[in-house]
DNA sequence: CACAAAAAGTTCTATATAGAACTAGTTGAC
DNA sequence: GTCAACTAGTTCTATATAGAACTTTTTGTG
């Protein structure tokens, strides 16, 4: 029961310092859903006598997944799944329109295994890829047609889930599933008159000002794990960024 | 010589632990150019015996600044600023255009004690502001109209400096003539179609499509210190922005 | 039963210490 | 002079400990 270290047998354990194999340790136990939400993690003290490491060391551990946004910790009380993770940064993406509260609906139009092009394959490190087409709206005016691009050795199998259990948020999902935690991300904003193809799903005339959003998220390592290019009709847009 | 905390007197120091203290005095010298690129920060040791505190702690706030990107440290060799961090965090703003090594010219074209709009007011918690305006361009091209609110109460004489004191960058002014610590902002990214008198300004048709930016920054305790909204030719825009 | 007080459990701050890992400069042997 | 060995200085990992701050549960009192 106690240890855990042998049961998961992380790729990255060549003699890593223990306060990174904990992290990781504990990291896959929260994505393969070990515990609920509002259930406490194992306390500082738990951890200490299972590990059979110091507080300090199991606090650097914690703390490292705190600031990566996967735990909260609440003083008196303990250590829990962070709900609004999701929510608050990696879908803060759209606060467009006025209110933030709607989530917004999520239609997936085309899914294939690809090859992609040269500048994506050069940001993913492979050519292998999954080509993802989705269209969101907001009560029934669609906000922004996205063309995610995934790299087949992480994510293979993706392009034939029932949609059904493809909700409107992918990065739950990709955590779920694919065992693949997106810890950040680049977003690059700029305007450019929308093509044709996409002007059509958007439903506004071609060459029409769009507002272009590509993003590239990656894994705590580092590592790019997806790259992804929106379009918006540009006077419904509103894009939001908290710095510092 | 020792101690720095007397003379530094930050605004924010309601009884807060040692740790985010000794954090803000550290980030203040270095947004005051206290050390030169390329040059060590007091060691570890030296840090302790400054400031009566013990290595963890000292630790522990260096760290913080390493997290936020203004730090980097060299096993073995020393802790330094890092050379992009004034690019990467309050100047990424602008990564407009392709090259972000040319930091832009800025030209002050206005500069005023008036009364906020209600807007405006209302974020600043007063009416009785100063109002700045800019033109910020990059080889002889403008870029970008700023149009900048602050609260007279802590600005009270920017209006008459005169404008060789006043570099390209407002932050670090901010904190050497006022003692404001910009610690974080909002960026609010949309596009409308620019007013006449900013399209005069930027070089465009009135009309024209426009960039928007409005940004609301704080100081570390989260008030509201200085508003400001920037229009940008559209064809020529890009923001960058780091989630995570 | 209601409510205050106490207790137990949690995270948080801070100190002190030891040695490992790494870097840069100095010394010494040849 | 060259190059290896040494040394001093730096950050990094890890442990141990103490009490403060906060939350939740239990206990005791009326």
């Amino acid at each position: 029961m106690a240890h855990q270290d042998q049961t998961i047998s992380r790729a990255t354990d060549k003699r890593l310092p223990a306060y990174l194999r904990l992290r990781d340790d504990l990291a896959a136990r929260v994505a393969r859903g070990d515990w609920a939400p509002d259930v406490a993690l194992p306390s500082e003290n738990q951890l200490t006598a299972e590990t059979g490491l110091s507080v300090g060391t199991v606090r650097k551990a914690m703390q490292m997944l705190v600031d990566e946004g996967l735990l909260e910790r609440r003083q008196g009380s303990g250590t829990f799944l962070r709900k609004r993770a999701f929510d608050a940064t990696l879908f803060r993406f759209f606060a467009m329109g006025t209110d933030s509260k709607t989530i917004p609906q999520s239609r997936l139009v085309a899914r294939a295994v690809t090859s992609a092009p040269p500048r994506v394959a050069a940001v993913l490190g492979t050519g292998d890829c999954i080509r993802i087409e989705r269209l969101r709206s907001q009560s029934d005016t669609v906000l922004l047609a996205e063309e995610i691009w995934l790299p087949r050795v992480r994510f293979d199998g993706i392009e034939t889930m029932p949609e059904a259990n493809i909700g409107p948020l992918l990065y739950p999902l990709y955590l779920d599933r694919f065992n693949v935690f997106i810890a950040s991300a680049v977003d690059d904003v700029s305007f450019a008159p929308a093509p044709a193809a996409i002007a059509a799903r958007l439903g506004i005339p071609a060459d029409a000002p769009a507002a272009v959003i590509e993003r590239t998220a990656f894994t705590a390592d580092g590592t790019a794990v997806e790259w992804r290019v929106a379009h918006g009709p540009s006077d419904r847009f509103r894009y939001r960024s908290r710095l510092g």
